[in-house]
DNA sequence: ACTCTATAGGTCAAAGAAAGTCAGAGAGCT
DNA sequence: AGCTCTCTGACTTTCTTTGACCTATAGAGT
């Protein structure tokens, strides 16, 4: 069994409570599986990516965390649609808005959140010089990353 | 447990009861808790900052201290003074994290519409290939986007 | 009033404590 | 062999904590 599958699933177990989130030490769980450190980063990118579903955040420092939240669920098919197949590498601002608005018909989302979107993608916000290839990036990047915490928030 | 969230934490207490307001020693709560006296200001600079809510005086020699204030605004001001004075030409993903969980704290957002702004100016999202400098300056013109629409709606 | 001194608080740089990044070595397949 | 996935180690970045040195103020003594 390779080491990354065994840590892997160790995370797993202890996420499995039905609590959906962990928090724990790098250095620890490096040292408890006696591998290099980096080596748990690379757990999280290959195994623990919001393209599988997570999400993590760490703090570094005296006291340094990382956190892993489970994101995806029964309910957030839609929103992981979205995610995974809907959006690409590029959104024009109306198809931004197109989704947001069907996010917002389906009750997904308030009416109030739609309209934060909708500022968060607008030309206003975007109207940096950047070239528009990359304003769509941008916008699909920025689509991805709030429909993951949506989701994040909608499993219960 | 951190040293400095201790630290904070006790602060937060000794404030919570809707004074709003607490005068302390430098040098008692350094005793208190056992540590230099300069982690108390560095607990300041790093937790009850403007950008926090939260405002500091001191005054030195015999019969000194230090005294915290939280600062309360209505929300259209706290929006307005972001927009025009606070955010300038650009802005980090910790700034944005920063003003973001005040307004969550003084409920002129909820935890929902919070998270999904972070989400939007989170190094995820922006994470194309631009130069940090065009990041920031995005953030900035991203977050008064928002702002202004936040401000939009509270006025009904 | 004026000076001196004890008593606060302020600053900053350096050490310590975690986590992140990335290039390259290793292992398994086809 | 060549490709892809794993794994490691050196180096980087970020956050925390401490200690040495600096500055301001009140009050006592003259």
């Amino acid at each position: 069994m390779r080491l990354s599958d065994s840590i892997e699933s160790f995370i797993k177990t202890l996420m499995s409570d039905e609590s959906a989130e962990v928090e724990l030490k790098r250095n620890e769980l490096a040292e408890y599986f006696g591998c290099a450190p980096s080596q748990i980063n690379y757990v999280l990118a290959t195994r623990f990516s919001p393209d599988h579903g997570y999400l993590t955040e760490s703090r570094r420092g005296g006291g340094g965390y990382i956190r892993i939240v489970r994101v995806v669920q029964s309910g957030s098919q839609r929103l992981m649609y979205l995610v995974n197949e809907r959006i690409g590498d590029s959104l024009s601002e109306e198809e931004c808005i197109r989704l947001i608005a069907q996010l917002k018909d389906q009750k997904i989302i308030t009416a109030d959140e739609a309209s934060l979107m909708a500022a968060s993608v607008s030309a206003r916000a975007l109207g940096v010089p950047v070239p528009d290839s990359l304003k769509g990036a941008l916008r699909a990047r920025m689509m991805k990353s709030m429909l993951m915490t949506i989701a994040a928030r909608n499993r219960s």
